[in-house]
DNA sequence: CATTTGAATTGATTTAGATCAACTTTTTTA
DNA sequence: TAAAAAAGTTGATCTAAATCAATTCAAATG
């Protein structure tokens, strides 16, 4: 991680997602002042499951996995941080500590504005506050998701939810799935590594998918949601 | 259910909830005018998971319990929602369906808000916003933490935390052990009815907690909170 | 009050998926 | 480019906890 000189071009164009449209001059100065850039390398972790949060971190270019850990070895990994979206949002106004960890999948370009700022803003702006919520809102319903696939879902319709999920961003990253690990594969779906790489074979000898190496190319998008439906 | 008449009296006393205290007048106005107050019955379903929800509501008088449900007869309990917390926030600013269902385990008294009223003023009102954004930050803190234990923990682990959990509420409800079932315990643990019955039966083998009838007595809260950790 | 219905209990059986172990392939790095 | 490390693969074994089945107990209801 290394903190990168200001580059107004740069800020401007960041500040051009859609939760920032309600900011008036004043509030862009805040969110300015309280900033720093960073960039991240490919498996450097942005944030670090029990550690302090001040800040919230914005994604503005490159992706990367957000999960919990557990004590020892294992991880689940809840999704995949894409340009445009934040980190941390769910612990700067509660804990103070992050409730999740996030590793770079590619090198990353990220800003970190101190949450008082954010606060600010919110009380000062109310359109502001209310994109917000709808930001808590929707992951709020992701982490009910997420809580009913792995209560209720097993192994088949955990890997084929899974598969579906990064299948949807393959358009935008086409080589998603070769930088992602049978491991990563797994601790999305919340399998051992070694089941993973059975389902992936079985699931190609059934013509669902076809595996090149490292790349997964699903052939059958809708006999995998089936299974994704049926558990 | 049943709509109830208006009460002046009840109504201010409804809205000295935390929450509230930011509100104009004008403000405490829309809500009152947008709001419907209603009696539901112990067994009653509060929130369906799945239906339209174009209200938020405020618990005021009684528990209930908010869990999520699969296809089938499997229900996992979340947590126990008591008066002054909201039911459905969540699912208002996204979706419009509720992502998970609630049941009445007390006679409750509740009121149901407009989602268009809140909206409203939490554009108007950043201090109600941020108070709001403070509920999801928990809520969602919440549902981390409940991944971590489907995820992570174990039979024992688990049952010492649901017990934990429903024992840090017996100073305010005494009875609340009296008005679960086996079953809403084992659902709160993650574990068949079956399981739930065993593990007990052994907790009190080992003198960590009494079992009178319905009620639990929890004798060795320190090793109570060890099982839980050790998961 | 008797009877029906639902909840709690217990032991026996089954199973999904983890773990283990041994090996091959790929990627790093010295 | 060789060797060491990491990732991927495969089949055999183990295990936590669900399911099943049978029964007792409690509570609701005509």
């Amino acid at each position: 991680m290394k903190t990168i000189k200001e580059n107004d071009l740069d800020f401007i164009c960041e500040l051009n997602a859609p939760c920032f449209q309600a900011l008036s001059p004043e509030e862009v100065d805040l969110v300015r002042s309280s900033r720093t850039q960073v960039q991240f390398r490919k498996g450097d972790n942005l944030a670090k499951q029990g550690t302090f949060a001040s800040y919230v971190m914005f994604m503005v270019k490159g992706l990367a996995i957000q999960y919990v850990e557990s004590d020892l070895t294992k991880n689940y990994n809840l999704r995949i941080i894409q340009p445009g979206e934040f980190i941390g949002l769910s612990s700067v106004f509660s804990v103070n500590t992050f409730s999740y960890s996030s590793v770079a999948i590619t090198d990353c370009h990220v800003f970190l504005v101190e949450k008082t700022a954010i606060a600010q803003i919110i009380s000062r702006n109310g359109t502001f506050g209310l994109s917000l919520i709808k930001r808590y809102s929707e992951q709020n319903m992701n982490l009910y998701d997420i809580i009913r696939k792995v209560l209720y879902k097993q192994m088949n319709g955990r890997m084929a939810e899974a598969l579906l999920y990064i299948n949807n961003i393959k358009p935008q990253y086409p080589d998603i799935f070769q930088i992602l690990t049978r491991k990563d594969l797994a601790d999305f779906a919340g399998i051992s590594t070694e089941s993973a790489v059975k389902l992936l074979k079985s699931l190609e000898k059934d013509s669902i998918l076809e595996l090149n190496g490292k790349d997964i190319e699903i052939l059958d998008e809708l006999k995998l949601q089936e299974i994704s439906k049926r558990g």
